[in-house]
DNA sequence: CAATTCAACCTGTCGGACAGGTTTTATCAA
DNA sequence: TTGATAAAACCTGTCCGACAGGTTGAATTG
């Protein structure tokens, strides 16, 4: 499959920085780079486009903010594997600069995590159905410490989106994170007794066990029930 | 709603640029700044932090790539309206370091958007069942131009995500634009007759409708089918 | 009081410099 | 020949100073 030079177009002619990115990711393309793989110097790279190091700086900083390559002092830049950093950054950008709210974020996540959770139900290996019971029972273990329970519930949700073996999946659930780790203690506090936080750790387990079982309805709904029943607990916490 | 600070965590200290951008992202969250709002120049930061204006620029620049905020010569940076233009990087880069597929792309962008055709259906002002609408029918009266329909194509799905009212729906749909365009002829080559291609416009066109009349189950339904028959034909084509 | 002009500010780009860390090469000993 | 070692070449991170333009706001002028 060919590709066509995207980027060139994206990052305007007459900003020399973004030439410099666009020249850098096609040298990823025209080269088929794969996660590891060098790129050339900055210096160069600063010859072949006849710009100053400064701008090809500005540029591979660009590409290893978005994580799209990795910088090490001394080494040679490399091609980085995907990460959710990027996308990380923006989502946060868009709840603290009000254009995204709580509820948004809300909808996204289980409109994805219905899908992962069918997906790992259909493809999670034995190991996997075991770390991600292995988190649901963290969660009820560490009943006490609400801040143990909270990392339990990302990875919980991180490790179910690993096991549906699409890598889309995982960047964006692992996005939400941060946001999340923010909205959380609302929902856990908004939670009055003990028996609501109780019920809502119940579903994690029966979930992890539909994944296990190979259930992909059963895993669909349960996390479609765990969302409803959180979102309950955000607007009872006043927060739509 | 309290944040506390993430990035500072994320961008480890010892790199200099990364403790710039930390305080940049500090800076909009502190101050409460919306999209448009002024950043501090760089000679200010660049004293505040006591780094040189090189690491205060490369922060700026990164933070502009991932289009979170917008620089201009001469005037002072500005926070910047959401955009998926970092994402869209991220997801060509998954792409064409083979980290991820084009399977992969569409199962999100099912998930993604018979969701974004549900919220359609039952938020849409007249005004966008209508501008819908005409997509799809310039899909048809462009029969013979590939190029035209693509792009109506893409307007299409673009304005449904519009107008679920959630941002995030339309970042995730703009973002696999870039990768779209590039997969986009093949489903059109390996649609043998021109009846299959008709076909093809005629579920748009159903859509929009169920759309314009308010049905969110026939509009889910309906995006379902559009990518199960796309994802056939390109398995036709031999991508799968 | 409004229009104009000008000074202060700001960003984009360049070149050079130096402190470390890394890789390659050359040298030397076994 | 081989294998370890030392030196040279390379590389990134950071800083500084400079200058060309674009922008802004304040002083000046009619």
């Amino acid at each position: 499959m060919t590709m066509a030079p995207l980027d060139e177009e994206q990052f305007a002619s007459g900003n020399l920085v973004g030439t410099a990115i666009g020249a850098i990711t096609q040298h990823i393309r025209t080269n088929e780079l794969g996660p590891g793989d060098r790129l050339p110097s900055e210096a160069t790279l600063s010859k072949e486009l006849s710009v100053s190091r400064s701008v090809v700086r500005e540029a591979f900083r660009s590409l290893a903010t978005m994580r799209l390559i990795d910088l090490n002092v001394g080494k040679r830049a490399t091609v980085a594997l995907l990460d959710h950093g990027a996308m990380s950054l923006m989502i946060e950008h868009g709840v603290h600069t009000a254009q995204i709210n709580i509820n948004q974020v809300y909808d996204v996540r289980r409109t994805i995590e219905m899908r992962t959770a069918t997906l790992a139900a259909l493809r999670r290996t034995d190991a996997e159905a075991r770390i991600i019971l292995d988190h649901a029972q963290a969660m009820e273990q560490n009943f006490a410490d609400a801040d143990k329970v909270m990392e339990s519930d990302l990875a919980f949700h991180l490790e179910i989106a690993r096991a549906s073996k699409n890598p889309i999946f995982s960047i964006i659930v692992g996005a939400f994170q941060g946001v999340s780790r923010q909205t959380w203690p609302i929902g856990w506090r908004s939670r009055a007794s003990d028996a609501e936080r109780y019920a809502m750790n119940r579903i994690h387990i029966e979930l992890a066990e539909a994944i296990r079982a190979g259930d992909p309805q059963a895993a669909s709904q349960l996390m479609a029930r765990h969302f409803d029943e959180s979102a309950k607990a955000l607007i009872a916490a006043g927060i739509a």
